[in-house]
DNA sequence: ACTTGTGAAGATGTTCACAGCA
DNA sequence: TGCTGTGAACATCTTCACAAGT
């Protein structure tokens, strides 16, 4: 292991080895090679072996991997050995399908509230949440010591909502608004940005169609 | 313009200058510089030019750039000037979520059905459309001649879900299933995988972790 | 014999810095 | 003067190919 800058490209592809060794350990699979984990995860077998160089030897030569051993080191990387408490903020429909989705509790984040701006919403049942007012987010956070952030409000609310959050010492941020938002240093931010994947897909798409026009 | 391979990173900043541009525009903001398109979308001007470079001359040296000119072009590239007609299939959470998702509408995205496999469903309004069942889908992409599909569905339903999609003809493929699937050359496929997402953000937040420790 | 781990080569993407033009 | 457009320098990421280890 080496004190290198690590490529995010890599903790991406590192997070998508994990849920695939995860599966192979629940369908009893208990050795496995580089080759085998590019073809489950598209990739090259150099391009796997490269992304965990990064932090240390894992394999033995000759033979490959141990899918339960190293599924464990990876979710130790991916800092998901003890479970992170996450708010959701922006109880629309978008905050309330992340709040019951599965994909989350299953590899450690606990969804611990769900706020709204809106009175109407307030109160509201959402899976075993209620959903809770803004002004009490504040408090939320700093009394249950909430490291992660998910923000599902409009693109006009995200900017104020992020600065109650990270005031309160939320330290990432997931945001779903499609706007750029400003943090400190310190905080992490990441955006998904739903209509840009489809805009991607569509200038693809319109390659394609030029290529058939000639 | 050259015939280069434009890199896809390229794209999804067009999409996002796009976007902002759309703001200045509503704003009645007539004209830009690299400059100002970079602070709003968190980079640099001579990534801007560079993008830009790769599709044409926009701009007016010493002057800047007329933003509905700009913007005009970009939608072009983006292949968002015809509608592009959109299936969902997995009326989950999610499903219902995306279906109602205003930041599809508006960028020129039309969600023309809504399908799911559990009987259960099918028949539930979900905005102005039905839940359809699964059996319908390959007639109703080719009948309606459905360039898109967004795959909501469990993981372990998603490769027959595409299959479908692609033989009747599908082109494009936005997946939040967290599966690796396999799709024909000549269908474009992206995936969204919510989890590793929170898994990034986790690591990075792992890594400031370790950094106090010392 | 087989598969990892890795330096070196190659490919790709970004930034610099300035010529070109309004 | 001011800002775009762009070749060249730089930085980063990926692939190659083989030595090392079992």
């Amino acid at each position: 292991m080496k004190a290198e800058k690590i490529p995010e490209a890599t903790i991406i592809r590192l997070s998508v080895y994990s849920r695939n060794l995860q599966y192979m350990e629940e369908m009893g699979i208990t050795k496995v090679s580089s080759q085998e984990i590019a073809d489950a995860t598209d990739g090259s077998s150099a391009q796997v072996r490269k992304d965990l160089a990064y932090f240390g030897e894992f394999g033995t030569r000759g033979v490959g991997y141990e899918v339960k051993h190293l599924n464990r080191h990876l979710k130790k990387i991916l800092g998901l050995t003890k479970p992170r408490s996450v708010v959701i903020v922006g109880a629309g429909r978008l905050g309330k399908a992340l709040m019951l989705y599965n994909g989350f509790g299953n590899r450690g984040f606990r969804v611990m509230g769900i706020f709204d701006k809106d009175m109407s919403k307030v109160g509201e049942q959402v899976g075993d949440l209620t959903i809770s007012p803004m002004y009490k987010l504040d408090q939320f956070i700093k009394t249950h010591n909430i490291q992660m952030g998910v923000v599902t409000v409009p693109a006009a609310a995200a900017q104020e909502t992020v600065d109650i959050m990270t005031r309160a010492g939320v330290k990432a941020i997931l945001n779903f608004a499609p706007k750029n938002l400003i943090v400190a240093d310190d905080v992490k931010l990441r955006n998904v940005d739903l209509a840009v994947n489809l805009e991607v897909l569509s200038f693809y798409m319109g390659l394609e169609e030029r290529e058939g026009e000639k």
